[in-house]
DNA sequence: CTCTTCTGCTTTTGTAAATTGCATGCCGAA
DNA sequence: TTCGGCATGCAATTTACAAAAGCAGAAGAG
């Protein structure tokens, strides 16, 4: 079970584009380089995040990624479902029919209150809080 | 973010084996068979089990496979570590120096939150509970 | 002995993640 | 109204790892 590297940059794209403040626009190659990411990764990692109104896009010159929403109000899980889809730790969960033991397996009832718990996780924390915690660090 | 078959072939396995009670001993084939999984993937699995010793290996004529340790002290953690190593839902996580951002990185916060409490739900359970839980979905 | 079953190691296969490429569309500036 | 910068959309590729299969060898029971 691994945390993917696209929703680990998408993530920590949200946050650099907060962090310039100001609903500002900027550049996706900015942003790519500012993190050190394939830019053509990351393109299609901010497409999804625009069909979500997390971000928003800007073409022409000038153009770029300003944020879509204010970033006290979005979550990490909504940042992370935007990128990849809903959560599903196993295949049958969301789909109870492909699991003949589906009913009374053991596995699924763990996995189903690990998810859960995971998402409480990244339902906790908003893009703000994230920033705020940074903050934090740098200071002390 | 995918929990893999192997850790959930694993788990159903070590649950099989409790299941048949008294430390009985369980050729691989039957529990391969019983789980609907193939058995040489399966048998890769059980040797970590029997290194974790949460499974005991018995070769020869009428060998296989009995429980190692009491069904009651084993909890979920210590099946799915044995299996496939300590967790780390992401590479940083473990290794530090891996990433220079690290130290103020606000990803690595929330996904090392995330790992937490996803072991706690992980060590919460016990093999034992697992087929209680199991029993009861059956009786009602 | 010999048959059965695990053991360790190697190899193959399959699939999804991660990355790259390119033609196209849009926009703002000059 | 043209031009250059930048996003878009889809396709293709590469890489990585999970999943599975194979096989020679060791160990145990009878
Ligand atoms: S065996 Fe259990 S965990 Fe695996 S797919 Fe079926 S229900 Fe889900
Ligand atoms: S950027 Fe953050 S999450 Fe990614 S590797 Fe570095 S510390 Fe870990």
């Amino acid at each position: 079970m691994q945390f993917t590297k696209a929703e680990e940059y998408g993530v920590l794209g949200v946050i650099y584009l907060a962090e310039q403040g100001d609903n500002r626009i900027i550049p996706l190659s900015e942003v790519a380089e500012s993190q050190g990411v394939p830019e053509k990764f990351l393109a299609k990692i901010f497409q999804n995040l625009t069909k979500a109104s997390i971000v928003r896009s800007h073409r022409g010159i000038k153009g770029g990624f300003s944020l879509g929403k204010n970033p006290v109000k979005v979550t990490a899980r909504e940042v992370i479902e935007a990128i990849q889809g809903p959560y599903n730790l196993i295949r049958c969960i969301g789909d109870p029919a492909s699991c003949v033991k589906h009913p009374t397996c053991p596995v699924r009832f763990i996995i189903e209150l690990a998810e859960r718990s995971l998402l409480e996780v990244f339902e906790k924390y908003t893009i703000a809080d994230l920033i705020g915690w940074k903050q934090e660090q740098l200071a002390s």
